[in-house]
DNA sequence: CTTCTATATTGTGACGTTGTGTTCTACTTC
DNA sequence: GAAGTAGAACACAACGTCACAATATAGAAG
């Protein structure tokens, strides 16, 4: 067998892994606080007592979920940022990444960007944290992209640092323009539009 | 008298306002589901009868100290945007009223993105849709200002509104930074890098 | 002008109700 | 018979009510 699971192993992933999705499904439409296990358990079609074997708590599954899916972006953009290719190919490939990760989960996106936030809501402190590091790793990676265009001398002389964190502000912004309206801003146009406005700013030259 | 009202109505609006003030900060400290009536009740200083008879319930409360934030901040980006200034220290006093709001009230913006969760958290919606209007047209005045800049030929022939929303985002992602992290990114200087890669964009010349 | 009492207004917090997280035991399936 | 599943039952926390207490106001009497 491929995996080297048994059939049972096989199957209680596939069945976590229901759960995670029903409850990330939830989360994202009503929020934490409204929604209950039970509606959980409904939705991914098992009993609230099954649920608990799984998660050993409400907050733990909400982890688990905010958890996966913030790997699943993470991972997303890491590897659009990685490989063998220019900057500008880079930044452009990182930028329609985002876009297409961001599109089927814009309603988690909320939740995962809420978490990236400085505050401590006590609990969940830890996933905030981790979460936080997931970002500040893209952040760094993003940076050093730019790092890597300015000794090329294709990017100004600017702190890539400060260069990474315009780009992830510019997307971010155009993603969620993009998302209260998605006609006016279709977003493979604001894909351009973002690239332009980042490398050649706005000022009549 | 100045304010017209009686003592006893300036009385009550005190009392209101120490209620919201008090609410306003469990909430950010803690988030809107962790906070009950009786805490801010206590906080407050009034018995819990009392909040009640000046908010009919907890998300009227809510709703109340949002709002009234919301307002504060609009009226005060609203304000440095208007005025007979040329177009570029339009856009300067803009970010640097941006970073004089968002910091002290930084942990009211987390609470309000992370518990509207933007899409449709039923409850809220009204609340939602209210400020989203506000932001809409503050996006508008900013694009506006732009659209100005365009025709004076300061700014490059983009769409205005394009604009308006990549200064936001770009002011949010180094704010959201400089709260994550003080010492690295002091806000002044911030706010000069920030006008420098929106006018200038990072692309070597 | 002050004092005193009747009335209206405002403040209080114990309590009933409801909804939800979690546990527990009986049942099913293999 | 062992492992997994089910959902009824429990405990608890928080909202919002309501009957009562405290306080303020008005205006009559001294």
């Amino acid at each position: 067998m491929g995996t080297g699971l048994t059939r049972r192993e096989r199957e209680k992933r596939r069945q976590r892994g229901d759960m995670l999705a029903a409850a990330l499904e939830l989360f994202s439409e009503k929020g934490y606080h409204h929604v209950s296990m039970k509606a959980i358990a409904k939705r991914a079609e098992f009993a609230l007592g099954t649920v608990y074997r799984f998660f050993s708590n409400k907050e733990d599954l909400y982890k688990a979920a905010m958890r996966e899916k913030a790997g699943e972006y993470h991972r997303t953009l890491t590897d659009a940022l990685s490989g063998e290719q220019d900057v500008l190919a880079a930044l452009n490939g990182y930028i329609s990444a985002k876009a297409k990760i961001f599109a089927p989960n814009a309603e988690v996106f909320y939740l995962y960007f809420a978490e990236t936030g400085g505050i401590s809501f006590n609990l969940r402190a830890g996933l905030h944290k981790e979460i936080g590091q997931l970002h500040d790793d893209l952040i760094e990676r993003l940076a050093s992209v730019m790092g890597k265009g300015v000794r090329a001398r294709i990017l100004r002389d600017l702190d890539p640092h400060d260069m990474a964190v315009a780009l992830e502000g510019l997307t971010n912004a155009f993603l969620l323009s993009w998302l209260k309206n998605p006609e006016r801003h279709p977003y493979d146009e604001s894909i351009s539009t973002i690239s332009k406005l980042f490398l050649e700013g706005s000022l009549a030259g």
